[in-house]
DNA sequence: TAGATTGTTAATCGATTAACAATC
DNA sequence: TAGATTGTTAATCGATTAACAATC
C-alpha cells in the first residue's frame, strides 16, 4: 500500500517534539496533550495533532499523549533506534568545536572521524576522535558505515569535499560552510548559515527606531508609517522558531 | 504611506541572492538576470523578481540587474551599511569558534566581546576580542552599542543568558543552544540546532534502501512503497535549501 | 455521566509559480 | 526592429488553523 507524502515541515517538527519530550517528559507527567505542547513550543495544537496524525495514532482522546509512548514513536520514525555513524570534514575552529559537542550523547549519533588536510594535523586526536586525511574519507565511509558528514571548512573548499563525500557514498550531509553546493537530487543538505542568519536579524534590527516601547504587545506592525528607513517591518516582529 | 508588510521569506532569501552577488559578482558581468540567478541557487525567477520588487524596481527590462547596483540595494535594505556590533555568550568551544570565525569580515559584523562566567577564562583575549564576565553583559552593550548577541552556552544556562541580554536591551539573538527560549514578543531569536538538523537528516536517511541506485533522477519517491519502514520518503528527495 | 482531547475534514491563509503586457 | 527580461497580476499549490464528531 501506497503511503501519503510526509511534508518536509512535519518531518522537521518531530525533533522539536522529540526534544520536549525527552527534556520535561523526564517529569512524573504520563501524558501531554496537544494543547500543552503547543503552548509550550509556540506552535497550533492542531497542527501537532495532524503531524503526529501522519504516523499513526498515538494519542488517546481525553487523554493526550503518554509521554514515553510517543517518545519512542517519534525516535523510531526518525530512525534514532540505530547508532548513526557520522564524520565532520573540517579540523578548524569550527569543525573541532561540533566534534567535541557533546549533545549527541544519548541521541544516537557518534562521531567517528575527522577530516583534514593538513598534515600538521592528521593523525592527532580530539576527544578521542581520530584526525585523517580527506584522502581516506571514502575508506572510512565504507570501514565505518558513516552516514552524514558536516561540512565545516572554508567555503571555498566546500564544494570539492563535498563532491569527495558524495561519490564515497553519502546522501546526507549538514553544510556549515557559507556557500551553496550542488549535488546531486538524491543527496538531502541542509545548510546553516551565520552569516545569513546575522543578515536577516540585521534587517530586523531597523524596525526598532519606530517600535514603540512599552505597548509591545499591542503593536500592529504591518500598520506603522517607516519615514526614516525605505523598508518595513514584518508583521511578526515575534520571535518563535526553531528547527 | 504605508508600506507593505514584507513576508519573513523574502527576508531570509535577501542574504542568499547578496551572497551570490559579491562572490561572483566579482566576475566581469555587468549584469544578471532572475533566470541566471534562478538557476545557481535554485529558485524560480519569477520568485526572484517578485522578491526584489518589494523593495523597488531595480532591474532593467530586457537586460536584468546590474550587479554592482543591486548589491548595494540588498545591502541597503539589510541594514548592512554601518557596522553592526555583535557579542557571543559562551567561551566554550563553540562560542570560540565561532568569535573567530572570520566569515563577517567584510560584511560589517564585528564580534565586540565575548561573555562566560569562567573566572580562568575571564580576561582573555581570543583573537584581539575580550573574554568578560556575564555580569558585564548590560554595561558592554551600553557601551558597545551591542546590537545582537550569539547564545552559545549550554542548553541548561541559554534561559537565563538570554534573560540577561533582553534586560540589557538585546533585541536580536542568534541561539545556538539546543533550547527552546522564550522572550517578549519584540526580541528577535533564530536558532540554530545541530541537533534538530542531524535528526531530520536521519529520518531521510531511511529510504535510501528503496531508492534505486542507478536512476535516481527519475525516481517518484512517492509512488514507491516502503516496507521494512514504518514511515515514507518525502516527494523531495532533493537537496536545494539554504537559509 | 460530564469533561477533555483526539483524529480529521473543511476553511483560511500565505507562498510559489505561470503568464504576459510593458519596455529596454 | 527583434529578442530579452522586467514588474505584476492571476492561478496554483501547500501549509496552517478552526471546527467538530468520536470517544476515552
Amino acid at each position: 500500500m501506497v503511503k501519503q507524502k510526509i511534508p518536509e515541515m512535519v518531518i522537521k517538527r518531530l525533533p522539536v517534539y522529540l526534544r520536549y519530550l525527552e527534556y520535561y517528559g523526564e517529569s512524573d507527567r504520563e501524558y501531554v496533550s496537544s494543547f500543552e505542547l503547543g503552548q509550550k513550543l509556540g506552535l497550533n495544537p492542531a497542527q501537532i495533532r495532524k503531524d503526529l496524525a501522519y504516523f499513526g495514532e498515538f494519542g488517546k482522546k481525553g487523554l493526550g499523549y503518554e509521554v514515553g509512548f510517543l517518545t519512542k514513536k517519534i525516535r523510531k520514525i526518525l530512525g534514532l533506534n540505530q547508532e548513526i555513524p557520522i564524520a565532520v570534514i573540517g579540523g578548524g575552529n569550527l569543525g573541532l568545536a561540533i566534534s567535541r559537542y557533546n549533545v549527541y550523547r544519548g541521541q544516537n549519533f557518534k562521531v567517528t572521524a575527522i577530516f583534514d588536510v593538513d598534515p600538521g594535523k592528521v593523525g592527532l586526536k580530539v576527544n578521542g576522535i581520530p584526525i585523517k586525511h580527506v584522502d581516506d574519507l571514502p575508506g572510512e565511509v565504507a570501514r565505518e558505515g558513516i552516514r552524514i558528514v558536516i561540512i565545516a571548512v572554508p567555503a571555498p573548499h566546500a564544494q570539492q569535499v563535498a563532491d569527495v563525500a558524495v561519490k564515497a557514498g553519502i546522501t546526507a550531509i549538514l553544510n556549515f560552510a557559507p556557500a551553496k553546493l550542488k549535488v546531486p537530487s538524491f543527496v538531502r543538505i541542509h545548510a546553516t548559515d551565520v552569516t545569513c542568519e546575522l543578515q536577516t536579524l540585521a534587517y530586523y534590527l531597523q524596525g526598532e527606531g519606530v517600535v514603540p516601547k512599552a505597548p509591545a504587545e499591542s503593536l500592529k506592525a504591518d500598520e506603522v508609517e517607516i519615514n526614516e528607513v525605505e523598508t518595513t517591518l514584518d508583521g511578526k516582529v515575534v520571535s518563535t522558531e526553531s528547527e
